[in-house]
DNA sequence: AACTATTTATAAGA
DNA sequence: TTCTTATAAATAGTT
């Protein structure tokens, strides 16, 4: 539909391509919103230019299920991610939605432990809490920009990465406590053995005594206790 | 671009409403391929029909980072999920990389444990995984139903949580283990201890004989060695 | 960004 | 449904 029929493959030229992409993206978009409105249907659309530019439509939530008040969704395009929100949900709501969810979810990771160290560094991870919830009233103002919705879902992966790194950070300084303290206490063991053995010499060279007789012995081929071996 | 001019709101008449869905629903899929071939960027389109059937174009990764081969995605709508593939992936091969990425993450997860109890427990997980499978097999024959992409999401959170509740379980059971040893040796540490002050005491009587002196002592109060303390 | 010659999409009818 | 066709709409090339 224009000067001349044009052949569907990679236009070579780039502002020419450049062009007819702004074009033809909103031509798309403008279908795409005709579609939903006329046939009643749900329609999302996103386009993501070469440059890495984003654009999309969501229609409302109907023709899905009646039970769905919501038609937010996230998309992941590899690396990048995107929440689309329904026309009837504000970011806020949204956003809460999704905290809520995490924090349950975080309560949840960390209920199954009984450690104490879970309050140890805890500052860092609330202060990214309070990061969110700020950038969740930049979010009220500001009317739906993607890229705010974008830095703020980065802040949310943040958020969850850290708490899920701080868990495991967690269980393993626990498990290193553990192993330094299996350390220092089979060294003690070791170290009273020893004694043991030096003393059993001694005890022997009594006993010698009493017995009226004398046996030398190596001093250094000190074997540990039986229950030394149960804790391989 | 008709007989007439349409003004842009709900078509009343059912049937009408119906051929244009169709017509419109074809032209729009047509013009997001032209517009990612053309102008070589990514489009993804989703429609769904009043009646709740799933239509959907996703163009390649065109104009998204050059490293990522797959255009695949995954959208949630509220409690509703649809993974949309790529056409040139075919279901298996999607949900094959999803499960990949979630064993590689699983791995990830238990590298940094020096477990030989990974294995433990491991049938129930690796059965979920092959019920997964089968899910697959299954969409591989139905053509694209909401309901099975509903019911194998599921499956791959349920797959996910049980992976993460796994991971928590052997870490504790790590803790756990570790202060059994530490209790083993806690135990062979006082044992050590009074064996010690025992011979102690017969040490000092042999002594007491060396030096031909006597001195009485309470037996019972002994002391654990300083480094004991250290363990607190 | 605006114009306009054409092509393309599609509404209504068959 | 599908095809036909008149017409509206989109848009390629130009300014």
């Amino acid at each position: 539909m224009g000067r001349r029929k044009v052949e569907i493959k990679r236009i070579e030229n780039k502002s020419s391509r450049q062009v007819t992409f702004c074009k033809r993206r909103n031509g798309l978009m403008e279908k795409a919103r005709q579609l939903s409105i006329l046939c009643e249907s749900s329609v999302a659309l996103i386009i993501i230019s070469a440059t890495g530019r984003l654009y999309s439509f969501s229609s409302g939530d109907r023709g899905i299920e009646d039970q769905c008040t919501l038609f937010t969704f996230e998309i992941n395009l590899g690396p990048l991610s995107i929440f689309l929100l329904n026309s009837n949900e504000t970011p806020v709501d949204f956003m809460a939605k999704i905290l809520s969810r995490y924090e349950l979810e975080q309560a949840d990771d960390l209920k199954t432990l009984d450690l104490e160290e879970k309050t140890l560094n805890y500052l860092s991870h609330k202060e990214l809490l309070e990061t969110i919830q700020c950038k969740i009233e930049e979010a009220k103002s500001d009317n739906v920009s993607i890229d705010c919705l974008k830095s703020l879902e980065e802040q949310l992966k943040t958020a969850l990465s850290v708490t899920r790194a701080r868990k495991t950070e967690l269980m393993m300084e626990l498990v290193k406590t553990h192993q330094e303290k299996e350390k220092l206490l089979r060294e003690e063991n070791q170290s009273l053995t020893n004694q043991l053995i030096k003393m059993g010499k001694m005890k022997k060279s009594v006993e010698a005594e009493d017995a009226r007789a004398m046996s030398p012995e190596s001093s250094s081929d000190n074997k540990p206790p039986e229950t030394l071996l149960l804790l391989k």
